[in-house]
DNA sequence: CTGCATCCGTTATGATACTG
DNA sequence: CAGTATCATAACGGATGCAG
């Protein structure tokens, strides 16, 4: 019900991306949209070991955000694609480099 | 009661990022650290929103995971030096890539 | 199918005072 | 200065039932 003044302005670079990448799923949703739309359903498979709730609401927030756009077919049964928006696009980067970091870390485990 | 029978290894790498890099202030810390090393004092003036606690708490954290090295001088009074390992050096990407959309995204507000 | 609301336990985070 | 202990609160996350 309250909107934050002022979240995202004019500050740390690197705090403006914690603030809206951080947390435990909203890479892990990026990181899969950035393969393909998705429907619900679909990242819900994907991501095996999401709630549901966590899932709808990490969606909302990066919709609210601007990062992932909102479909709805407006059918019935009801039928909703996530996407990448351009700024969603910007996340890209990150997701790569934790992916690199994640690998060259296990890597270093056993050398 | 339970330990995770493979907390980081072998898995996705992103979720490996996740575990090691997230959080409200690894990053953060390392983003100081990757300047120059420092010492408690001197880490908690350059992030002043940081509680000793949290600092020191992840600080353990990330010497345990063999990010950050911990050098006691024994001397008195006491004196510590934090500075990046190898390991921590491989989340540097991680934090550029943080910072570039944190930049991009905040002037992208402004078009 | 998609999404929302509620209850509830766990974890994360913080303020403060204290020790060596 | 570096680190610890205690106590409180806020945020996070999950299970479930309900609605359009």
């Amino acid at each position: 019900m309250d909107k934050p003044p002022v979240p995202v302005t004019a500050r740390c670079p690197v705090r403006t991306a914690l603030e809206l990448l951080g947390g435990k799923w909203k890479l892990l949703i990026l990181y899969q949209l950035e393969q393909s739309p998705a429907r619900l359903s679909a990242l819900k498979a994907r991501i095996p070991d999401i709630s549901e709730k966590m899932l709808i609401q990490e969606l909302k927030v990066m919709v609210d955000s601007g990062l992932v756009h909102r479909k709805n077919f407006g059918e019935v049964p009801p039928r909703v694609e996530y996407r990448l928006t351009e700024k969603g696009r910007l996340a890209m980067p990150v997701i790569a480099a934790c992916r690199a970091f994640g690998q060259a870390y296990v890597r270093g485990l056993r050398e």
